[in-house]
DNA sequence: CTGGGGAAGGGGCCC
DNA sequence: CGGGCCCCTTCCCCA
């Protein structure tokens, strides 16, 4: 683990050089300059959750839970020295969160090795730690190594909610390790502890801590020891260490942690390097693995007092309350403001004055994530944890054969009643009087010898208990699936994986065809209509197909009512012709009795109303004239069709006849309710009879 | 304006 | 019981 340490402000002036120097190099086109954690945790592109492995391997989690774009390097004793990309990874992908065991203050063990501690903070103040230590407890990112430099930095640490996540903050190849330093924030949150550090050490401790800091000079290879060359290595390096550090007192110093205290709250100072060391000879690097969160103060100069009062970063933290700084330096990453201290300090060691508040942000986040890659469920408050009650504080478990009696229900008549209890789940987004609150029991019903669970809602019955419940969150408003990057929630929790494809960029599914990928199977299928030239939407009116049932729907627009000028006024149905009028209230009208409904013949008016040869017609056709017009538009449309269609065809064709020569009943008499009725031009010439059963047309 | 394609969300069924 | 899957629907954008 490495020890950071952090430059003394007399020094500051030659650090920020070195990191502007090296900030001019790195400054690319897509770095992430003034990107605050928040921004991380919104904006990243890619997430990468962790590997989830067989328990059974019984192999430590920190090692099987790597990523399957990432590998470990070992060292020949089969020691994990780093981790590096096994492919090319995207700037803004997120890694995380760490894991480990949690602490907090107060029950820190005595003996815990604190070498693998992460800070987590909460309304500026320290709400416990993630420990890395033990590796059947943390994963794969205690072994990330902190980057030495700027040049080599490619991910950042943040803390997004109560976890640390890792982010890309550049491409990274393949084959190039991961190397980690803290975000802006972060380095913030921890500067804000120094008022805390204990500036008085023995000797003997700044002794020892100067030999941590030559370990930073051999780099993370101290990791890779085995224990009797490390032990070796010590002892040259603790003679070394006393001497150089009898020399170099009293000349610019360098704070250096002292990790093997039981606090981390010592500190030392040492000389300060040639500005153009790299950062780790710097003192920044110190030891084996990883990060500490409890490395010393970016700085000696108190930060202003914004910073002394850093925003919340628990799970609902309002987004406008982050520090309205901005890096100092164009182009520079946001996490290099940390790694360089100089994000708040200028040449002249003061700190930068704020830049304006981001208010184009939105007011308020709620930012809760998981410890399962992104996704999360939200829990107690929305959804209680699987396999618990529903609402164990509003509602007791159901009991076999234990009736519940909502508040609107009576007990007694209900033998098959069952408590779900969703609908009265405390925060359910659906208002207190509300559907969902009244829902209360749920009977079970029998259909066709089988056991029927029954919304009281909207009486939609389910063959499974589940299944009930889950669709009763439709109507309690329940969402309890939460992305943890963009705030929406979901009803279930596919929904919310699906959706997280959407941070991730994943589209799993291919076309065998075009091999373009869709991010769903449905997106897949419909996409696949377009080689396959089906198009199972057509419109009845004028037989057009489409591949969407959207576009259907749009394109009924065209014949929609307004286009019609023959409205009737019993059932409000309106007509291209008067006479399609006329045959519809002699016939189809649901208003009028004296013919039995048809569903068929009802659309067989529409389609003739239509047709080319109604258009044909004029207004003032005489029957005989609609009579040929039908039976000539029957005979065209049943080309090609069966015997029993054309059998039909021939009985709807008697009836229409039969319509259009019935007396107009004076009730039914209707008028054009506005313009006189125009040609309509854009109508299909051919109108088939019959449904095909692949074709969804109108109303089905 | 309309058709067409893709992205994404939502409900429900099945295993 | 819950995850996975499928289907449906809607929105958005573009030609």
């Amino acid at each position: 683990m490495c020890a950071w340490t952090c430059v003394n402000v007399l020094n500051l002036s030659s650090v920020v050089y070195c990191i502007l120097s090296e900030m001019t190099l790195d400054s690319t086109p897509g770095d992430m300059s003034g990107w605050k954690e928040v921004d991380f945790a919104l904006n990243c592109t890619y997430i990468v959750p962790d590997q989830v492995a067989d328990p059974s391997f019984n192999l430590p989690k920190a090692m099987t839970s790597i990523p399957r774009n990432l590998t470990f390097e070992y060292s020949t004793d089969n020691e994990v020295t780093g981790v590096f990309s096994k492919e090319y990874i995207p700037q803004g992908t997120r890694f995380g969160p760490l894991q480990g065991e949690i602490y907090t203050k107060d029950n820190v063990p005595k003996l815990a090795n604190r070498k693998y501690f992460w800070r987590i903070y909460s309304g500026g103040q320290l709400q416990h730690f993630i420990d890395g230590y033990d590796v059947h407890r943390s994963n794969w990112m205690r072994y990330v190594n902190p980057a030495r430099s700027l040049a080599e930095q490619n991910l950042v640490a943040c803390q997004n909610g109560r976890d640390i996540y890792f982010y890309t903050i550049r491409p990274v190849e393949p084959k190039q390790e991961l190397l980690v330093w803290y975000s802006q924030e972060f380095a913030q949150r921890l500067c804000g502890q120094q008022d805390d550090i204990k500036q008085s050490e023995s000797k003997e401790k700044r002794k020892r801590r100067f030999f941590l800091f030559l370990c930073g000079l051999y780099g993370k290879t101290a990791a890779v020891y085995p224990e009797k060359v490390l032990q070796t290595k010590l002892t040259v390096l603790l003679n070394l260490s006393s001497m150089i550090y009898t020399s170099c007192q009293n000349r610019n110093y360098y704070h250096l942690p002292y990790e093997e205290a039981p606090s981390v709250d010592h500190y030392s100072t040492f000389p300060a390097p040639h500005r153009n060391l790299p950062l780790h000879l710097h003192g920044l690097y110190g030891h084996r693995e990883g990060l500490v969160s409890s490395y010393p103060p970016l700085q000696s100069r108190p930060l202003q007092p914004s910073y002394q009062f850093l925003p919340p970063y628990n799970p609902h933290y309002p987004r406008l309350l982050l520090p309205p700084y901005s890096p100092p330096f164009h182009g520079m990453l946001s996490s290099r403001g940390s790694l360089q201290y100089s994000g708040y300090l200028g040449a002249d060691g003061l700190p930068y004055p704020p830049i304006g508040a981001p208010n184009l942000l939105p007011v308020s986040l709620s930012y809760t994530p998981s410890p399962q890659g992104g996704l999360k469920e939200l829990t107690p408050n929305i959804s209680p944890p699987r396999g618990a009650p529903a609402t164990p504080e509003l509602s007791p478990p159901a009991k076999p054969n234990s009736h519940y009696q909502s508040p609107e229900q009576s007990p007694s008549g209900c033998e098959e009643a069952m408590n779900l209890s969703l609908a009265t789940t405390k925060s359910s987004t659906a208002p207190r009087n509300g559907p969902g609150h009244k829902s209360l029991p749920y009977p079970l019903k029998k259909q066709n010898g089988k056991i029927k669970y029954e919304c009281n809602i909207c009486s939609k019955t389910f063959g499974q208990l589940s299944n009930l419940k889950v669709h009763l969150r439709v109507h309690s408003g329940e969402r309890p699936f939460q992305c943890n990057l963009c705030k929406k929630s979901f009803t279930q929790l596919a929904h919310l994986q699906k959706h997280h494809l959407v941070h991730t960029g994943e589209k799993p599914h291919e076309c065998q065809v075009c091999h373009k990928r869709f991010s769903s199977t449905s997106n897949l299928k419909t996409h696949l209509r377009l080689h396959s030239g089906e198009k199972p939407y057509q419109c009845k009116l004028c037989n057009t197909k489409f591949t969407q049932y959207i576009h259907l729907k749009l394109h009924r627009r065209l014949h929609s009512s307004r286009d019609r000028p023959y409205r009737c006024q019993l059932c409000a149905q309106a007509f291209f012709h008067h006479f399609s009028l006329c045959i519809h209230q002699r016939s189809t009208c649901p208003a009028n009795s004296s013919m039995p409904a048809n569903v068929h013949m009802k659309e067989m008016v529409e389609r003739f109303d239509a047709s080319q040869e109604a258009d044909a017609l004029t207004e003032a056709a005489s029957a005989s004239q609609v009579g040929e017009a039908v039976e000539h538009w029957l005979a065209r449309t049943l080309e090609g069709e069966g015997k029993e269609d054309q059998k039909e065809a021939t009985m709807l064709l008697k009836a229409l006849t039969a319509a259009i020569n019935a007396p107009l009943t004076p009730m039914t008499q209707s008028a054009p309710h506005h313009n006189p009725p125009l040609a309509y031009q854009e109508r299909a010439s051919v109108v088939h009879l019959h449904k095909r059963p692949s074709v969804k047309t109108e109303g089905q």
